[in-house]
Formats: structure tokens, C-alpha cells, sequence
DNA sequence: CGACCACATGAAATCGATTACAAAAACCTG
DNA sequence: CAGGTTTTTGTAATCGATTTCATGTGGTCG
């Protein structure tokens, strides 16, 4: 059944007969065993139920399928995220890894089981150049969004960030930082305040802007589950956007167009990262490339002006 | 290494050390080959980009992993979606299905593959009551929520319907009829209609509403997407929620609280329908539970009143 | 007609964990 | 210390697909 060119006509009728007959069908398992590879992946998010990363799993999983691979999620990783990820190679679960979570130690997952397993991520800052990946322009995106705000008339702005990783600060914080200085505008400390992505968060950020003695004109936030925290918040105590406060967010996530107002945002495409990623796993695994030179697929983000940024007024 | 207490405490350790000198892991193909069982739970939903269904997810993947399993995710299906999903029983990678598909020919499912797959079902509108399953009692749910409606002074009251599956009409809308009806109010055809759970049904629904005689002062959505796509739109129009027209929606999706306006919404325990199903499912598979009495598990919606409803104006 | 080649088929080994069973060692007890 | 029991250890078969190698056809050509 495995090469039907190499058997007689008779033959393979006779073999299809009895698969009918007998309703054959291929046991993985031992299949697996032999072959030493589970024609599967696994991926790793950090939070399935987060729209973001949901919306790249469904991609992740149609090309997946198409190509005949199954997809194995994981979820909350112990003490040891890289021997539990790693694991599931050496148990010969899976062939290669999807890793979206950029909160693992990269550096020490490289280290030990880089070589061995295949894997391509998809997050921002990536320490080691050597391992494939999917990413997006983070950098200039933050820049476009704040080169926005400013083109608006805004001059005093504001940012939620999301988390840093170890060592490395993020990415869209960088970028904003970037532009703020190249469009010689002051950075107040208060008025960067730390988040985690959440909409929680996003409250949270709305408090401690109205807490400010000033607050800012405009806000950027790393992304849009956290500008909704923050435009529902503000607008309870008063603060109605983009009357008073221009927000915009990043991702561009489904409701955003349906949010009140309207969310501008920097829109990531999130299929394509999904899509890509899986198609250049898979394209690793079956050797259609050569695992020598690493993967860099850098994708653009794309600004998307809808209500919730205005002109400053008197400007 | 399976059963320690049957050897003796000196080659217990020698084994130890070998373990940690060779970096010996279980080979879980080999396993799976000769117990016939892959320690793996396959899912099937429809979109997992959905909120809804990945908060699902995100809890059954947390239960599985807690329990030793890992957590397969199957996407959109071919042609023959029954014989697809079978097939991951027959060849040895799952060893049972949680259904979260509420649009497959279960009559089917359970005849082709129910006796040979453990599964536990988690949709509304069961056609076979041999299967297990974890539901939520919809049809009190949407009564409830014409209740509120009514409680608010609302008589004009019209529907945003999920899609009806074959024979089985929407229990939503069934839910909705039969409270319009002790009600004794007026069930208008035009005020009906029909969705399919994306903001951009939602979106449509005000399109059609816009274009009636005459709007309803309040409206059931049969869920949160739905409602939010729908208040957008119309807003768009002129028409503001609640001041125009008050609308509650159905499931208290993550962005619900943080809309404007906060939408008042029949929440759905999500992560409990995720976790409940997952433990039923693995207890079936361990033989905790005898199989031969299909578990059947209702949980309860809760009412939760925000800003998107308001008495009727005059009332 | 024998030598040779292409092709088709059959038999056996392999992947790694589990399990049943046999063999051997340790332990009692009278 | 013999006889019997218990514990421990070793051996071999099994799961199902793949792959290698040997055997067996048929056909061609010198």
C-alpha cells in the first residue's frame, strides 16, 4: 500500500478489495514507532483563550490538516517549560514545535533541544538569530502608530506596554520610545505604564492615567484588548474617547472594528504568521529545506485609521 | 519502571541512575502501539478563532495536561466529517472525541463511531440522548432573557437567531418563542432573524432591522458577537443603544464587560463546559465510569445586567 | 538452451514498551 | 537441612507498519 508502483495491477486490486472488505486503516501508532516521526506538531501559546492567538492557532491547524498533520496544543507549563516542550520529541509525540510564546528561556531551549527538535517561532524579540522564524515589524509599527498620533496634532503621549522578557525590554515599547525621541517629544515615566495584554490591564492603565496630574492626549497601547480596557474605563469616569483622549491600539483584533469607538489600530496578520509558520515547520520536516540556514520571515503591519483617534482640538 | 514495588530497592536504583545517565525517556509511540491507547484526546470545534470556543479550549487543555493527556485539535472537516474523525480512533492517535460541533450528523457519529469512540458531546440540541454530555439549559436561558427584557417594559421584542441545525430548530429561538408566547406578545416574522454567531451577522441584522417598518424596542441576540456587531451598526445609523433600542446578548464573551455600552448578557460557565466535559471524557476512558449509562451534565446561565438595556422610555 | 536481467513476491528483522511466564534466588518452617 | 513458599529476575511474544533481503517468476538475448 505504501508504493502501489511497485506491485502488479492484480495485485493492487486485490489489496484494495480486501482494505474494503476488512476496513483496513494505517495504525499511527505503530507507524510512528517505526518511522520514528508522529506526523504531528505541537504549539505552544501563552493563553489559547486570548483572541490573538487563537485566531493564528485556526490557521495553524488548516494548514496542518491540509498537509496531513495533526496539531497538539499545550497549555501552562510547569517548572520546566523546556523539558516539558522537549518531552514531547523525545517521546516521539510530535516532530516539530510552534512556539508562540516568547516567555520561555529561548536561549536554554535552543540549548537543549534546539538541535534536536525543529522548531520555528513566531513572537518579537528573538535572542538567538539561529533559531526559524515568523515575525512581524514590531519596531516600525510602534513607530507608525505614534508617527500617527502625532500626525493628529498630538504632541503629549501616552503608553501601555506590554511585559518584557528577561533581559530584553519590548519591542513596541522600544519603538515607541524611538519615535518619541525622533520627534523630539518629552516621555514622561507616568505616563508609560506596564500591562500584560489583558483588558484587565487595560483598566488598570485607565485608573493610573486618572491619577496623573496631567493626563496624556493621546495613548498607544501594545495592544487592542488593552486599549479596550483602557476606552471603557475612562469613559466611566468621564472620559470619552476620542473627545478627550485619542487611543490606538495594536493587533487589530475581530471586535475592534465593532468596539465603540471603532479602535484605530496596527493590524498584524495574524493568519499569515499562523500560516507561514506552519507551512516553513513542515517544509523543515520533510526536508524540503535544508535546516542549515535559518528561517527569517519578517511580515508587515499595517495601519488601520478608524474612530477612536481624532485631531487634537486647536490644533 | 512501571510497577517499582515489584523490584528490589537496590535495582530500583541502579535503574534510577541508568535513567539519568542514558536520558532515557518513554517512547509514547511504542506505548500507545502496544497498550492501544495514545494518552490523547482529540477536539473538534467549529472555529476555534471564535472567543467562545477558546476559552473552551484553553480549560480542556489545562484538564488534559493536568491529567496526563495530550490535547489534539482537529479544524474544518471534509466532506465526510464523521469518517474523518473516526479515523483518529482507528488509527490509534485519540482516544476520545470531545465535541464541541454541534453541526456534525451525530445520528451518524454515534452510529458509525459512538460504540467504538468514547466521546462526551458539548452543544446544545442533543438529537441522541445515549451520548454523553455537558450542556447548558439554553432554552431557560433565552426565556430568561425575554424576562429581563420584559421586566424592562419592553412588548416589542425581536431575535438575532443562530443557525438552526438540520431538523432541529435553534433552542434559543425556541426559548425566545416560548417566552414571547407566555408573554402573550406579538412575534413579528421581519423581527426575526437569522445569524450565524459572527459580528458580521450581527452587523447584517441591523442592516435589516434599519429597513423595517417599524424597530423593536428591544432585542434578544442569541449571542455576544452577534450583539456587538449589531449595536455597532446600528449606532453607525443614528440608532443608540439603550437609548433607541435596548439589546442583550448571550454568552459574556471577555469584551462584553468593556463594550460600550457593557452589554447585558445570559452568561455561559465556559471554562466549567470545557472542564467538566474534559474530566467526564478521561474518567470514561479510565474506566472510572461505567459506560453504560451516557452522563448527561446541565449547568446554569446567569443573567447579568449592564448598560445595554434600559426601561422602556414612557414605561 | 543456458545465462542474465527485470520484476514480483515472500519471509524476516526492526522500532520500544508491555506482559505473561519460566527460571532462579531468597526466605521460612518444622 | 529438606521441602515449600515467596520474592526477584530473565526471557520471549506481542502490538502493526516498514524495510531489507532472498527467493521466485517471466522474459530477452547471445
Amino acid at each position: 500500500m505504501s508504493s502501489p508502483e511497485r506491485v502488479s495491477e492484480a495485485t493492487r486490486e486485490r489489496v484494495q478489495t480486501a482494505v474494503l472488505e476488512t476496513g483496513y486503516t494505517l495504525n499511527q501508532a505503530a507507524r510512528s514507532l517505526r518511522l520514528q516521526k508522529a506526523k504531528t506538531i505541537l504549539t505552544a501559546m501563552p493563553g489559547i483563550g486570548n483572541p490573538f492567538y487563537s485566531t493564528i492557532l485556526d490557521a495553524v491547524v488548516t494548514v496542518a490538516t491540509r498537509r496531513g498533520y495533526g496539531v497538539l496544543v499545550t497549555g501552562r507549563l510547569g517548572d520546566d517549560p523546556v523539558r516539558w516542550l522537549s518531552d514531547y520529541f523525545r517521546s516521539n509525540r510530535a516532530d516539530g514545535l510552534l512556539l508562540f510564546d516568547g516567555f520561555l528561556d529561548t536561549r536554554k531551549l535552543h540549548r537543549t533541544a534546539g538541535d534536536e527538535m525543529p522548531l520555528v517561532a513566531a513572537y518579537d524579540e528573538l535572542p538567538d538569530p539561529r533559531i526559524n522564524s515568523v515575525i512581524t515589524d514590531n519596531l516600525q509599527a510602534a513607530e507608525r502608530a505614534v508617527q500617527h498620533l502625532f500626525d493628529m496634532g498630538h504632541r503629549k503621549i501616552g503608553h501601555i506596554a506590554g511585559p518584557s522578557r528577561n533581559t530584553f525590554p519590548n519591542e513596541r515599547l522600544v519603538g515607541f520610545r524611538k519615535a518619541m525621541f525622533e520627534h523630539r517629544l518629552e516621555v514622561r515615566d507616568e505616563w508609560i505604564v506596564p500591562g500584560d495584554y489583558t483588558m484587565q490591564s487595560g483598566n488598570a492603565a485607565a485608573e493610573h492615567f486618572l491619577r496623573c496630574r496631567e493626563m496624556p492626549t493621546a495613548i498607544f497601547s501594545a495592544n487592542d484588548e488593552m486599549a479596550i480596557g483602557l476606552i471603557a474605563t475612562l469613559r466611566r469616569n468621564g472620559v470619552e474617547c476620542p473627545r478627550d483622549v485619542s487611543v490606538i491600539g495594536f493587533d487589530d483584533i475581530s471586535v475592534s472594528q465593532n468596539y465603540a469607538p471603532a479602535l484605530t489600530t496596527m493590524r498584524q496578520p495574524r493568519e499569515e504568521i499562523g500560516r507561514i509558520a506552519t507551512e516553513t515547520l513542515i517544509n523543515i520536516l520533510e526536508g524540503t529545506r535544508a535546516p542549515t540556514d535559518p528561517v527569517r520571515v519578517v511580515l508587515k503591519s499595517e495601519l488601520v485609521v478608524r474612530e477612536s483617534t481624532a485631531p487634537l482640538p486647536g490644533a
